[in-house]
DNA sequence: ATGTCTCAGGGACTGAGA
């Protein structure tokens, strides 16, 4: 089976590429960040006439996550335990597999705008609090995925210029020593997984022609439990839609599993 | 290069967020 994550930014503007993305890649589940609009707008009917059941925490204008899936979504729970937050940033659910339940988080991290401002320490906050709720899934399943758009490169590998984006916001010291404590829970990076080309990245600023020069930044992440991580055979970007007349800023990144 | 894109309010453009 195959699952995948894609920050589309804005459903509404972009729910035709989702359509054609489908089409050509029939994944399993599909994880959606910035779907910006509220739950009574979000279009249930066209994704089950493409043969994808949907479940969506959204709000209007900003943020907004969404899991689509072939088959049924069942204890669908909405943000983050704990956490009191207006911002509509998570969503989890149960998929059922051939081989047992597959438990999937869609996130959609803070930005955080910059490093040491109000939505910086938000960011930081919002990070320690998801991180408490992953522990706590993670005692009750050994088959999780947590998808989305991070908002964090972990690397300077991940980063097409690291020199310019030190202690820069999504590549900051403490951002990455939070994406180490998911890590830490027992996720596994599925793209580090294998040998990948060099200047991979999943993000570009729509400014200075960032998309045909490669300035990106690999901020969109699959993270697998240990059981899963032993059943992942690929991992993938998807640069394809990026190249599409208004495209989103964020390619789709693509995990396979023998499950 | 304060560079591009999306959304909302209001009814043309500006500001916020990314």
């Amino acid at each position: 089976m195959k699952i995948a994550t894609w920050n589309v930014n804005s459903l509404r503007v972009r729910l035709p590429q989702v359509l054609d993305w489908l089409a050509v890649n029939p994944v399993d589940a599909l994880c959606l960040q910035e779907t910006k609009q509220e739950d009574c707008a979000f279009p249930h009917a066209e994704l089950a006439a493409a043969g994808y059941q949907s479940v969506h925490a959204g709000q209007k204008t900003y943020n907004g996550v969404a899991i689509l899936a072939r088959s049924e979504l069942r204890e669908v729970s909405r943000g983050v335990a704990g956490f009191d937050d207006h911002q509509q940033r998570l969503i989890t659910a149960t998929l059922d597999t051939a081989q047992g339940p597959l438990r999937l988080v869609c996130t959609y991290f803070p930005n955080g705008q910059e490093v040491g401002s109000d939505k910086y320490d938000y960011k930081l906050r919002w990070m320690a609090a998801l991180t408490d709720t992953l522990r706590q899934e993670l005692a009750n399943t050994d088959r999780l995925a947590l998808l989305g758009d991070f908002n964090i490169a972990p690397e300077d590998r991940d980063v097409h210029d690291p020199a310019a984006w030190k202690d820069k916001i999504l590549c900051s010291v403490p951002e990455r020593s939070a994406f180490r404590q998911l890590l830490e829970l027992g996720l596994n990076d599925a793209f580090r997984l294998f040998e990948q080309p060099e200047k991979s990245f999943s993000w570009w600023d729509y400014r200075m022609m960032g998309f045909r020069r490669n300035l990106g930044l690999r901020i969109d992440h699959i993270l697998l439990s240990q059981n899963l991580k032993d059943h992942c055979v690929g991992c993938q970007v998807d640069k394809t839609p990026r190249r599409l007349e208004r495209p989103s800023d964020h390619a789709p990144v693509v995990a396979e599993l023998t499950l």
